[in-house]
DNA sequence: TCAGACCCTCACAG
DNA sequence: ACTGTGAGGGTCT
């Protein structure tokens, strides 16, 4: 039957640590739920204990597209599971129950990093916001809301000019999100071909973008392919990483890589997320317990 | 490996 | 109120 709304029960699934833990840039709180858009729909979350209730403009036959962006059939216990036991990794595993990764549209995760470099999350928030309202296609609101766009397709930001997209308050980034976004139009790079890709081919492919370095390919690789392996070292893990395993002398990129892959194991990605949520959030900004 | 440049905005002093 | 200053989920050269 379709319908506008639907409850999924939940376990574990901290929906607030989620939508803020700066994977994805477009949610907004109203009243106690938040507000979004997943591809070209516009939804509305709440979390209500072991209930999560969505709610969309227009009925929906088949929710299987917000089960697969919330991850809803995943097991985060056993993922926990099989985190490292270090007194910091539980501390941030228990400052954060039930955060969570989502599986997000390759192109908008990939430009939405592109455009993060050098700023803070609530800045990345109004640049994607700007880029979305002038470029976006607008999408079927409830009566009462204010009006909502999708993330603009590739095709669409390969039109614009340096001058538009700077318009957006992206800066530097601009040529870079323009290059890439005319690079993925002409086809030269295929994201959806990267699924069938191992992870390092995929990461391979995606470096090859203008503006996309190691840390951005691994947030695409981890935020919207799944590849949990993948770990995203920006400074706040950074500083997590010096502090708790090379307090001595700074290790080399590479030697940290082989370390954080073998160390936190197949879910790498995941324990980097609650590492890196831990950091932002704590009081002390940027000590973490040692022992 | 190592700086420095790169846009722009906001928070925070003074 | 105003201006000055620094730094912010990096990448490129």
């Amino acid at each position: 039957m379709n319908s506008t709304q639907k409850i999924f029960s939940v376990i574990d699934y901290n929906l607030d640590a989620t939508l803020t833990s700066g994977q994805a840039f477009r949610w907004k709180r109203h009243g106690n739920g938040w507000v979004g858009i997943i591809g070209n729909r516009w939804v509305q979350l709440q979390s209500k204990g072991t209930e999560l209730l969505a709610q969309c403009a227009e009925p929906v036959a088949d929710w299987d597209w917000l089960t697969h962006y919330l991850q809803l059939d995943l097991d985060l216990r056993e993922v926990v599971a099989t985190f490292p036991s270090d007194l910091a990794m539980r501390s941030a595993v228990n400052a954060c129950q039930g955060l969570r990764l989502l599986r997000q549209d390759p192109w908008e995760c990939l430009a939405s990093f592109i455009l993060s470099s050098t700023k803070q999350i609530v800045q990345i928030q109004q640049i994607v916001s700007l880029l979305c309202e002038k470029f976006g296609q607008p999408v079927a609101v409830p009566e009462g809301f204010p009006g909502a766009r999708s993330f603009p397709t590739p095709e669409r930001l390969a039109l614009a000019s340096e001058i538009e997209l700077r318009n957006c308050k992206m800066g530097f980034r601009a040529p870079y999100l323009l290059a890439s976004a005319r690079m993925i139009a002409e086809g030269r790079l295929n994201l959806q071909q990267l699924h069938s890709l191992s992870a390092d081919e995929a990461r391979a492919r995606l470096l090859e973008l203008p503006g996309v370095g190691p840390k951005i390919a691994d947030c695409v690789l981890l935020f919207a392919y799944g590849f949990q392996t993948a770990f995203p070292v920006d400074v706040w893990v950074m500083k997590a990483l010096r502090q708790l395993y090379f307090p001595r002398r700074r290790p080399s990129r590479l030697k940290l890589q082989g370390f954080t892959q073998n160390y936190f194991g197949r879910n790498a990605g995941y324990a980097q997320q609650y590492l890196f949520h831990y950091m932002r959030t704590r009081r002390e900004n940027g000590t973490v317990k040692t022992n």
